[in-house]
DNA sequence: CTGAAAGCGCTTACAG
DNA sequence: CTGAAAGCGCTTACAG
């Protein structure tokens, strides 16, 4: 449903010409005015100014931009904001944005099929450059980003490497390996990982590398579940599927800290198990809700911070650029122990 | 720090002049075949569509509402993105936008002294409109909000009437009530109100409905606190404020879940009260975590999606109108009886 | 249905 | 330092 707009409105609005007249000056000396380290003499400047507060007067910066070709504004596109990692990441990212005097349009889609009918919309917007937050974006759609002339950068998750994309997350690979070897100091022997949603693009790092140093240290093999989405319920939902049985892992390892809490709830409320005596449960991101007092979740920090930084500074420096190359950027993690792991013995 | 922008990029972008070049007609087909509705014949509109897809032509948009004199850009101004609720309230409101055909800018403000920042810089930008959710806004900002040309809605909670801007929340006030007469229906008796920041801007009705059905009620008067900010932290602490002597409640409504949520931790963890049979506890908002395991809280939940699409409805009347005037739109909130509050005997 | 022209509001070489 | 002019990429009366 698109509405009409209606041009009739009384008051026009006051433009840059209507202040040099008022002013008594060229258009040009009002938009010097008002461009930092343009030249203008104080005498005009303050008569311009002078003008341009009686009349209420704004330079449009939209108007602005299409003369110089750029319009400052870089896109979000995120397909759960229902995860609250997400939504600090959306918060970092705009008041970094904000910072390189960019301005955030934001993008949602929940669902693949909004993606793919998304983004080319968001493309034909001719935006500065895009920032991704969308694991389960479906391949195709990477296509088209990966083609596209405007800058992309995907955060949270590193992109297939072969879709040449630029991307910035957190070492997943390295954390894995980091989550085995703590749970075997502790005396777990039985792993399982809880993979989220397939994630098309995404790559599965975290738990290749918890798989990988399974392996190498010759564990018995790992129990895979895969959720359908990354929420709550299906946290929950998973707990049933890998705790109904008497050969029961006795530590999971989740992609991240929405599944583990899901997990965590039913496994000791459904299924009576006294977490970590019976069970470890190790997640990822550190939402704010791992560290409150019912769940005091042991997980790995991703340096959202630092990565949001890293990422809007990746994207202004690949717009500035004229010919920019695909980049990514890994931060380290951070295991946080908390009360869902047991203790040094 | 701003970024400098270089503007020799190898490949110039593909314009309609271009096009209309390849195709051989006006620049004025190109045009037509990509406004819907347009007069073009299906000869033309072909060979256009044809060399557009040669030469990877997509219309510009920004330059397009240069000249239709509006961009289809609505920005979201939010104060704590942090809280789930604004969180998914952002994430409804981009999505009811883009079906509007606007597209969301994002603007991130945490403190009352960014957000005196950044709302003139806003307005500056001259979009069509501006949502807003950020009941901490000063007064000051408020009435510059009010004196501009620009429709502006608040949402999430009412404005405080004399101030003349638009708004659509739940009706707290109602709610405030209808909280008390389930709390004095399940017996308990010595009533308290946490609020949360003092939210210069926002109206308070939320405590005011529910202290004028205490006082109807001739009830003793209800404890006031107030938390300096909506934080789980902040939530814990006011507990640390009301529960520490004997004369405590035994019931309190707090303004938000995130309050209750952190509350209702410290209420059981340090002060080892059983909730519901010593202490009630409601929030407010109805987030994910009032559902789970460990919650169960009791709450009024605000009608999210129908407030969200009756906020954008009402903007986009506003930015078509010729002369919008203020209007508040209340919508009425549900509780939700979960565990925090004694079943009927 | 179609094109030539003028315009959106602003900026930026170009002369002076 | 300043103005007249041309331009950003697109659209929309105006004629035909």
């Amino acid at each position: 449903m698109v509405d009409m707009v209606d041009d009739d409105k009384l008051e026009r609005r006051v433009t840059g010409a209507d202040v040099a007249n008022a002013a008594g000056v060229s258009p040009s000396a009002v938009s010097r005015t008002f461009t930092p380290g343009a030249s203008v003499s104080p005498a005009t400047r303050d008569r311009v100014l002078r003008a341009a507060v009686a009349l209420g007067y704004r330079p449009h910066f939209i108007a602005r931009s299409s003369r110089e070709r750029h319009g400052n504004l870089v896109g979000i596109l995120i397909s759960d904001l229902g995860n609250p990692w997400y939504a600090m990441a959306v918060q970092r990212l705009s008041q970094a944005l904000q910072e390189h005097a960019f301005h955030a349009v934001l993008f949602d889609a929940n669902t693949p099929d909004m993606l793919t009918r998304i983004v080319p919309l968001i493309l034909q917007y001719q935006l500065d450059g895009l920032l991704i937050g969308a694991p389960d974006m479906p391949l195709i759609v990477a296509d088209v980003c990966a083609g596209t002339a405007t800058p992309i950068v995907m955060f949270g998750r590193l992109s297939k490497p072969e879709l040449g994309l630029s991307s910035v997350a957190c070492d997943d690979h390295q954390s894995g390996r980091e989550v085995v070897d703590l749970l075997v100091e502790r005396g777990y022997q039985r792993l399982a990982y809880l993979g989220g949603e397939a994630g098309p693009i995404a790559d599965t790092r975290r738990g290749e590398g918890f798989a990988e140093r399974v392996r190498e240290l010759r564990l018995p093999p790992i129990t895979n579940v895969s959720a359908s989405e990354s929420s709550y319920a299906a946290g929950g939902r998973a707990a049933d599927a890998l705790l109904g049985h008497a050969q029961r892992p006795d530590a999971v390892f989740c992609q991240n800290d929405v599944l583990a809490i899901g997990f965590l709830d039913v496994a000791r409320n459904r299924y009576g198990l006294n977490v970590p005596d019976d069970l470890a449960v190790v997640g990822f991101d550190d939402i704010p809700a791992a560290s409150q007092f019912p769940y005091q979740l042991t997980t790995v920090q991703q340096p959202l911070d630092a990565m949001m930084t890293e990422a809007v500074s990746l994207i202004s420096h690949q717009i500035a650029s004229s010919a920019p190359v695909p980049e990514t950027r890994l931060l380290p993690g951070r295991i946080i122990e908390r009360q869902t792991v047991r203790s040094p013995v």
